[in-house]
DNA sequence: GATTAGGCTGACAGCGCTGTCAAACTGGCG
DNA sequence: CGCCAGTTTGACAGCGCTGTCAGCCTAATC
């Protein structure tokens, strides 16, 4: 019962240990028969190679470390940002047999670059990707550059050229929902920005306006005010803006929580949604759907981000290419119940 | 620059390395100024042991896994409740300078004992956390109590004597949540059931009876439905208990996700909560303060359980006692406002 | 001063694997 | 048949640490 090692396997099998390492790691120059031989014994011990040791023989773990911002401190109880960004990178890890470390940190922590060095010292990962707004921080991605780890950004800000990022599209795809409120009649719309720790974030404004003059439509200064990402504060902001007496047709938060806060603020102020306001968010969060009405949001493809970080992360491990680029994976609208024309005769 | 070993530290304080590991891991009958040399040393060099090489020669890492079922595969994309978990392994493992990895795996795969086998066989954890309902499923549990890997189980339902359990008190507070309904006037309370899966859940709806009992309610068998722990369940099984002649006056719902179903559908139906229908959830997801009106709930304390598991697993592998017997971390009621004195005349 | 218990330290053998390098074998060709 | 290049295999030295155990030193005791 107690556990097979590659010495029971190339005992039994009748070759060296060598060639039992072989044979698990793919390797090529194994003569198809000894291969067959191996597997065998394999089989029959039921053995499975000690990653302890082979991370210590090789120099590093078959594990992905993702690190982020610790929610707990400022972010949204939700945690889906985080949720999804695990999900994709597991969808990786599980096909090539990685396993996934997840270490949040406090951005704002005068240690955090020790505390990854250290980190990374102890347990030598394939690999780190590293999630917005820590992938923005310069002293989080030198501290990792430094250990000479494999790392990703994601959607970083500022791609620099050698290393390698994966972002999406958030300023074109703002400027698309920008366009189709226009298309809806609307003319008045307020942006409610979000938190600019993520260089992203401040994206989606640039976006707005591109939108807005794409379709030649009016931009009033009086209609962007500063959210914080937080339901509150779009409840808040909502409050005020619905307040002026000339008060926006449609709302354009840039995240969800905020959005749906704006729908809230609405629904106390006896505000129908969409009749009388549109709503739209960014995020496609759980939420979306479960408000009522659903939210109209721009569904930002997070696992499929955090899933091509760790292939990236998985392949380079694999053939020891440096990684270099960059990959933008495209968002996209959902359009749902919050948005509609603009009220007439106004 | 390359990475200090504990060959160098030795060699720098001028002892030998077996001293080294011992000031590393705080063993007893080192001198304090050899320790005071060590140390410093250590500082200078900026040494940091590698966990692999630890991991391989102690037999264990410093490392513990959460297992859970895969939520892609049927859950709410809102992953509160793992995120939750994390939270509170993560908060265990921080102070004792543990790592986490995180597994979520197929309930329903024929294989996944295998999978967990392997799992442990390679990564060699100090212990293993075994969320619900994963912790009900025998297979699971025997495959990991069979590699002899520390493990604690988080709300299994049915808590073996050899074994560590950590659960909260589901059917007392379920009790005192059907009380509090009671004591607002209500007389015709529907329950909605949730996924059995969970055994923890089955106990809500005990709770139910219990409170009813406790407080000389009537018990009506057409008002308690079966739902699947979705939104969308709870909304479709709300429409039909409004549309009944004779419908309730409260609703209590498993969870959060279908209580807030049962407020979308009310305000579909233009019943006003909680005018002329209190809702009541279990959870306390982030979703309950967001909805309006805002959920009366219970708060399952997720993270504490989940850290308490880690902190018992941190524990016995520090002082190598086994863990037995059970720990109960309590819930507590939520009253928001969506429930409130049944109607009058009714 | 001799003896002894106990605190402190170090030598050394692994832990189970991978990387290096040399040896052995293979088949093709002159 | 001998030779060569290429393929297949194995011996062995670590990777950096912990566990075991023996030895040393100290101080207390008789």
């Amino acid at each position: 019962m107690a556990k097979a090692t590659i010495d029971d396997v190339a005992h039994l099998a009748g070759v060296s240990i060598k060639t039992v390492s072989r044979v698990v790691n793919r390797e090529p120059n194994v003569r198809e028969s000894t291969r067959a031989k191996v597997e065998e014994a394999i089989a029959k011990l039921n053995y499975r190679p000690n990653q302890s040791a082979r991370n210590l023989a090789s120099q590093h773990a078959r594990l992905i470390v993702l690190v982020y911002d610790d929610p707990s401190e400022y972010e949204l109880p939700s945690g889906g940002y985080i949720i999804k960004l695990q999900e994709g990178v597991l969808r990786a890890c599980r096909a090539a047999n990685y396993e996934l470390l997840i270490h949040p940190c406090a951005g704002s922590s005068r240690h955090i670059d020790d505390e990854l060095a250290s980190l990374i010292e102890q347990v030598r990962p394939a690999g780190m990707i590293v999630a917005a707004p820590l992938s923005n921080m310069p002293r989080v991605v030198r501290a990792i550059a430094q250990s000479g780890t494999p790392m990703v950004r994601l959607s970083p800000g500022d791609e620099k050229k050698d290393e390698y990022a994966v972002s999406t599209n958030d300023r074109e795809i703002c400027a698309a929902m920008t366009r189709h409120l226009v298309s809806l009649g609307h003319e008045r719309i307020a942006f409610i920005k979000g938190n600019t720790r993520h260089k992203a974030v401040g994206m989606r404004y640039e976006g707005f306006l591109d939108g807005l003059r794409e379709s030649g439509a009016m931009h009033d200064e009086d209609l962007v005010v500063q959210g914080d990402n937080s339901f509150g504060s779009g409840e808040e902001l909502a409050n005020e803006l619905l307040s002026m007496t000339s008060p926006p047709t449609a709302i354009f938060a840039a995240n969800d929580d905020m959005a749906v806060g704006v729908i809230r603020s609405a629904d106390r102020m006896g505000i129908r949604v969409p009749d009388e306001l549109s709503v739209a968010g960014f995020d496609d969060t759980a939420l979306a759907q479960q408000v009522y009405p659903t939210l109209t949001t721009i569904n930002q493809p997070l696992a499929e981000m955090a899933e091509q970080a760790a292939l990236a992360l998985i392949r380079s491990a694999g053939d020891g290419v440096e990684l270099r680029g960059s990959k933008v994976v495209p968002a996209a609208l959902e359009i749902r119940e919050s948005t509609g024309p603009a009220a007439d005769g106004k």
